[in-house]
DNA sequence: ACCTGAACACCGTTCAAGT
DNA sequence: ACCTGAACACCGTTCAAGT
């Protein structure tokens, strides 16, 4: 499938890239608008409000997130091996200049967000915790403990990629996640 | 010692209210000046620029933090008892509208942060692991096993903060935090 | 010492006008 | 269908002017 790269989606992927570096009130359609090389004015064509392009971005995240996620995991054959692949998403994410996963950042500013925004975030989080907990239920561990462990290791994914922002040191991310993810595999 | 209620105090108080709910681009001086009763030109009399004010509003409340939980320990005699006054400060802050911990708040949005107060912020959390690691050395927990068990409770701790803002549902920052200081106490 | 209105370049949003 | 300049009420910031 070739990618479509009309101005709707430079501006969704644009948007993307600058809430996850900015938040969303750290960044200006002006800010889009000279990446994009358009004129303010025009993107209110395409989304009429910023709530609207946030909508759109989240949307095209979220998607894109479980798809290239089972993607990875389709090759792998080892619990450890599809955890690693679950917290790379976040690892790659700090990568790119820091970025933090979308989700993430739109939690903390869940003030500046609509009920709908806000009940789609807390349904991408419930979702990550029940993929991690199906993963380890197919490696046989019981569906309890199995939960507890997806919730806690979301969690520590959470707050590690939140303390990567002001430390820049994406060491501390791989040594606190990869820590918790032998204390699921031997434990 | 009497508390001090002139214009500053109660700006840098406002101030740290609304970054604490909305983040440092949430709010406006406007915002301010409607609650303390002033114009918002009068702001800039205080502090020249917005971050200088969020250079006061971080002073203000990492002294503030440090000084109640230590006053708060004071009276206490168990580890569990002191944990737990550790992570009440968190949910205390929840408690009050959602409030998240301020740097918590400021390491997502460390883009619109200059390096000072980016390093300020590293500090604070490198303080909350050194304090609690200080308090389960004191506990006969050696010091290796003290410094793992004190970077996973705060690890766990921020991301339980960013996860409860969209789920506004303080019972799962209750369960995840409390299993969390079970797991050291009796392991 | 403390406060203010007016001005500046910016912000999101609207709209009538262009192709 | 797609884009734009101009206008609106807002934003942070500056400054000359008030007490």
């Amino acid at each position: 499938m070739a990618k479509k790269e009309n101005t709707e989606t430079k501006i969704i992927e644009t948007g993307e890239k600058l809430i996850q570096e900015r938040g969303i009130n750290g960044f200006s359609f002006a800010d889009i608008a000279n990446i994009v090389g358009i004129r303010k004015a025009s993107i209110h064509y395409y989304f009429p409000t910023k709530t609207d392009l946030v909508k759109s971005v989240l949307e095209h995240y979220i998607n894109h997130f479980f798809t290239s996620l089972d993607d990875r995991c389709y090759t792998l054959s080892s619990l450890e091996e599809m955890l690693t692949a679950y917290t790379d998403q976040f690892k790659n994410s700090l990568q790119k200049n820091y970025q933090v996963c979308l989700c993430s950042m739109l939690s903390m500013e869940s003030f500046s967000l609509d009920n709908e925004l806000q009940q789609e975030i807390h349904t991408f989080f419930n979702k990550n915790v029940w993929w991690i907990q199906k993963k380890l239920e197919e490696f046989r561990i019981p569906e309890e403990q199995a939960s507890t462990m997806a919730n806690h290791l979301f969690v520590v994914v959470q707050g590690a990629q939140l303390i990567t922002q002001s430390s820049k040191d994406i060491s501390y991310f791989d040594s606190i996640v990869s820590k918790e993810i032998h204390s699921i595999i031997s434990g």
